[in-house]
RNA sequence: GGGCCCUUAGCUCAGUUGGCCAGAGCAGCGGACUUUUAAUCCGAAGGUCCUGGGUUCGAGUCCCAGAGGGCCCA
């Protein structure tokens, strides 16, 4: 044991307390009352209570407020000896429950029993207190449930990063911005998914357990079969499933999961992470690309009512039509040379050098590129732009451009910076797909351990034809982090992946 | 992988050139209080100063190693 942090760890003085809240658990039970009851009498949610008083307040008619019963948990207490002022909360608001000796009588003293953070129970007449704020004029309390442990402190809230994310669920109870941010989280990824079936996509699910993850260029994480004594593999993308899935005659399909690479953690990079992938017959592309503007200047529009979202300093604009350039364009731009110019590995290596790129070990052409690409070039693409052709050599599952054969029909959506999204013409050629992965097994030979793999039935898929399609990958985590404006990916992942304690 | 920083009470944080008993606020405990809003007032508690070594008469503080975390870079 190295960290004090360790959540479940007890100091002494910790036990006292928990001792204490234990035992007026116990004095509850000795009462006959039960500190964990199965039911509650609830008749309103707070914030529809909350809602009742004021539209009854607008109206102002000579009509009785009803009665309520209402349950939250206990987050400021102010006792004052024969009123109590108890503020408490769900998901849906805050109200301030009015209890006094008077109204109470006996089960005043049942007041005692409660701590903050414990949930409470209140019924009564919906008033205004003397300083104006909406109440429970309760005239009967009870426990809906104890809680052992105190709740963070009350006004800086809950700081220590770590403990935020290890105990997510006290980030959440502290503090509002991080509930905020992880609601809006869900409202995106249901405004996605409202996107495509309207869409007449189809939403599937595909095997996570892979004999040998291919679709992207990734290290998987490992685990055993064991009814089969098969080794397994997660997967680290959805494209090869989903295509069998084209082929297999659902012209539209799509899928929002959980992805698996072996990689680091950082800002932006989360080792399992949510993806949307879609894979549409008879468009390419190009259509992607339409489909992709309209995917995001729609859910950007539900989140934030506009398609312009605030973006660290500044703004960033969903707005159709995107920005559109090639890569050739892109690099020649930013780099100033035409990188076809440059076919072998030596000589990629030589212009990474000449800009001053450092050269990651191992590595062939592609990875060179790709390096180049994101030094150089992508941090200029702040507004969303599309990057048009890429080169054949990174894009083992794209088709050839008709203009020229060591490019693709492949785009990359940037904004902010980073890689939002990922979209092809998909190859639909088996002899030219197996080429392309033979290509790929000889990078893995000279010791890339992120190439692809040969996937000798997905093959066998393409040779009973698939129709032209046009596909997308869309990393969800960071589209979230962008139409919420957080820099960290770990505020927009509910449990993210720490080192265990 | 490299650099910088952080770890002190349940929570949020102080802690001087190394100095005697390690502090505050919140929460909790005892008491007062019938309209509070971070309630207020009085009182008494609460510590493996991340861990392990070392230097020193003396270490929360200095040195070394380790653990966990954060930020930046590749």
């Amino acid at each position: 044991m190295s960290n004090s942090k360790q959540p479940t760890s007890e100091t002494r003085y910790l036990r006292a307390i928990i001792g204490e809240r234990q035992a007026k658990a116990d004095t509850l039970r000795n009462s006959a009352i039960n500190p964990y009851p199965p039911r509650t009498g609830r008749s309103h949610a707070i914030g529809d209570a909350l809602q009742i008083f004021k539209s009854h307040e607008a109206s102002s008619t000579e009509t009785d407020v009803p009665n309520v019963t209402v349950g939250g948990r206990i987050v400021a207490l102010r006792n004052m000896g024969r009123i109590a002022f108890i503020d408490i909360q769900d998901d849906t608001g805050q109200i301030q429950v009015l209890a006094s000796k008077r109204a109470l009588g006996e089960s005043w003293r049942l007041l005692d029993a409660f701590d903050l953070g414990d949930f409470l129970e209140a019924s009564g007449a919906l008033i205004r207190s003397r300083r104006g704020e909406i109440s429970v004029q309760a005239d009967a309390v009870a426990m809906l449930s104890k809680a052992l442990r105190p709740p963070p402190e009350k006004y800086h809230g809950l700081q220590d990063v770590e403990t935020r994310y290890r105990q997510r669920y006290l980030d959440l109870i502290a503090n509002d911005e991080a509930k905020e941010i992880l609601r809006t989280r869900s409202k995106i990824v249901s405004a996605m998914r409202r996107f495509m079936d309207d869409r007449g996509f189809l939403e599937v699910e595909t095997p996570v357990l892979q004999s040998e993850a291919g679709g992207a260029a990734a290290r998987p994480f490992l685990t055993h079969f064991n009814a089969l004594d098969e080794p397994r593999q997660l997967r680290v993308a959805l494209e090869l499933h989903l295509k069998r899935l084209i082929v297999g005659g659902f012209d539209k399909v799509y899928e929002i999961g959980r992805l698996f690479r072996n990689e680091g953690i950082g800002n932006r990079w989360s080792p399992e992470f949510t993806m949307m992938e879609s894979y549409e017959a008879y468009t390419d592309y190009h259509g992607v690309a339409e489909m992709v503007e309209a995917a995001l200047s729609y859910i950007s529009t539900e989140i934030n009512g506009s398609t312009r979202v605030r973006w660290g300093d500044g703004e960033v604009d969903f707005t159709p039509p995107f920005a559109r350039v090639t890569m050739v364009d892109a690099v020649k731009q930013h780099v100033g040379v035409d990188f076809r110019d440059y076919p072998t590995t030596d000589e990629m290596e030589g212009l990474l050098r000449a800009n001053g790129v450092g050269i990651p070990p191992n590595a062939g052409w592609g990875k060179l590129f790709d390096e180049l690409v994101s030094e150089r070039v992508e941090p200029h693409l702040q507004q969303p732009t599309f990057l048009l052709d890429y080169p054949l050599a990174i894009s083992p599952l794209a088709k050839r451009t008709e203009y020229d054969d060591s490019l693709v029909e492949r785009f990359e959506l940037f904004v902010g910076g980073w890689e939002l999204a990922n979209a092809y013409t998909e190859l639909n050629d088996p002899v030219d797909q197996r080429q392309r992965f033979e290509d790929q097994l000889q990078l893995k030979a000279a010791g890339d351990d992120e190439a692809e793999l040969l996937d000798e039935d997905f093959i066998v898929a393409l040779e009973h034809g698939m129709p032209p399609t046009g596909g997308l990958g869309m990393g969800m985590d960071r589209l979230a982090m962008l139409l919420t404006n957080s820099q960290s990916i770990r505020d927009v992942i509910l449990f993210p992946q720490m080192r265990k304690l």
